[in-house]
DNA sequence: CATGAATGAGACTTCATTCAT
DNA sequence: GATGAATGAAGTCTCATTCAT
């Protein structure tokens, strides 16, 4: 059970330098050595350092839509639906504040202009769970009869906006709080 | 009449270098060159590139919060002002793409943590329209009773997500849809 | 019958690789693998990189005089030993470009230095047949009275550039423009 | 008159290392302390190594075939010519160690592949006082009917293979030796 | 004996910053 | 004030070699 996985330990340390101190002040000396690792050990991994930085993206991604995924009452009304996806969703930015300080900057970085956001929404072939509840909330007529990005950003945008304000200090959020906030975006998606 | 505002030069080289390829793909070299000035000269305006970035996001900011101070229905109800500030920011960003990618890119940098967001709630002293308008909000009963913090990300999370969608080519946004859009946002918000 | 003289597969293999990409082309990893091997298994064979380099050279310096010594007719005239030699010598490099490649390139590396080229001329106590047809040429007053290693520049010089340039694909050699080739070269050097 | 020609002492210092220690024996850290340059210093002349040696090996040849065309008897016999030109060829080696195990180990290095040897027979356009040379003398009857490649090697071969062996120490040339040589070159490839 | 994951010294290169002109 | 050549610290990455399995 020792910590021989020196991949995971690999992305651990680049996970934690990354997000604090952002990608280019992480260098791969730093992380090899917080990983406890060679430099070079990093590179029989990881092809080169935007492989690890992308590669680390699409780890964390799918965490986070497995989080989501884990618990969804998909046979339940779209309300509640949403509502437990908003909230999942806040908590677990919340539960986590590295993985999201590394996503958002991911997103906001030149890298992110290959790996669009959109891929959220159509995710290809894939059930994409917040694709397949926009669209039934409008063909139901409980979603006002908005684009697809409209919805999500009205849904989603105040989350991240959120939760980037608590890992700040910002903001404090106990549960009562970030339930109302997510019926505070119903409010703003529903018809 | 003659461009010898080298300084200003050198900021709008900043930004279209640093909006599109990140802070750190724009080395000062190539900023001195776009602005047509020698590399050291830049240094008589900016004592190391991290003022130059912080001076940069300082003038921007200055820049749309003036744009929004502008036309400002200040008299108005609540509602109507609140109508002006989504749709005048959300055009701002759509019209200004390398502003608001600098924006976000500082937001999301090591660099965001020294100034805060909160600045835009709090600023001391002066008179902020956005803490003016909510507080006036709740204390009139028009809009939830919930954290300032919290308005504002139900107000202008889903603008910041849209404005990015929008620059990514992944939404295509006319007057129509910010209208709805913002009138969304306010739905949101409302008592 | 199996493939177990790994140390032979080595060095088909580093000769494969350094002929074509030179010593520092071709990583001990590559050669390794291109070899069947782990890569720890080189140094089972050779101490290291340089060794290795090293006794590839004296294999294959081995192979072309047991190649030349093959056949020789050693109690003919001195005209027509000289024109074996020269037809053969040239006929090898031509049908093992590889071979020559790296022999070419050893000789113009610094590793060259350790290992003279006069070892060709002045074998120690071994019968050098090179040595012995020149002093016998000389003797005999065939040949001109020029030091040796000018005879032997003479005689062999060109035939190593004529090889270079086929190789390269400068130059198409077919036999009787190799017979001509070694007859001027006797002319060079006969009285 | 100070030695502020920094691109000029980088040219040197490569040169006199690499020509010992080889390309890869000469690392940019040591090129540049030997010219007494830092090291980003380099990288203002030269886009990198590659571009360093590769520039390095096109001023050298270009000295060479200056220095042979001076004093070229232009107007003289083919005969005269050819003894000219085989001397001088032979002295600059002789002179000028370091250029010639600098040029050597260039063509026999991969990238050497790029940079053919037959642009010394068949410079385009360019008057080219060897092909020229060659094929008069081929037209005069004065030579012996061989392909251009071949009576270039049976000139030159012997020439580069004799400068190699003098620079090694293994051969001491004086001018009587290199006039005799060239002679016998000549025997050889004339008719 | 064989393996190949791990190592870390060292190579190349970039770039923020300085300073003589 | 302005310039831009020069600098060298620091970053990314390679690869010969080792050693536990």
């Amino acid at each position: 059970m020792k910590s021989s996985d020196k991949r995971a330990d690999v992305m651990q340390a680049a996970l934690e330098l990354m997000a604090e101190q952002g990608f280019h002040g992480a260098p791969m000396a730093d992380i090899a050595e917080k990983a406890g690792v060679g430099a070079g050990t990093i590179y029989r991994y990881f092809e080169n350092k935007d492989v690890l930085i992308t590669e680390l993206f699409r780890e964390l991604e799918e965490k986070l839509m497995a989080a989501l995924r884990e618990g969804y009452p998909a046979g339940k009304p779209i309300r509640e639906r949403f509502l437990y996806l908003g909230t999942a969703l806040l908590r677990y930015c919340i539960a986590h504040p590295l993985y999201f300080r590394y996503l958002e900057q991911y997103h906001n970085s030149p890298y992110g202009v290959s790996f669009r956001r959109d891929k959220v929404l159509s995710k290809s072939g894939d059930n994409n769970i917040f694709k397949d509840l926009f669209e039934q909330g409008i063909a139901q007529q409980v979603l006002k009869d908005l684009p697809l990005f409209v919805l999500f950003a009205l849904a989603f945008g105040p989350v991240i906006s959120l939760a980037r304000d608590h890992i700040l200090g910002l903001a404090i959020l106990d549960d009562t709080l970030i339930l109302k906030t997510i019926e505070a975006c119903w409010d703003g998606i529903k018809r």
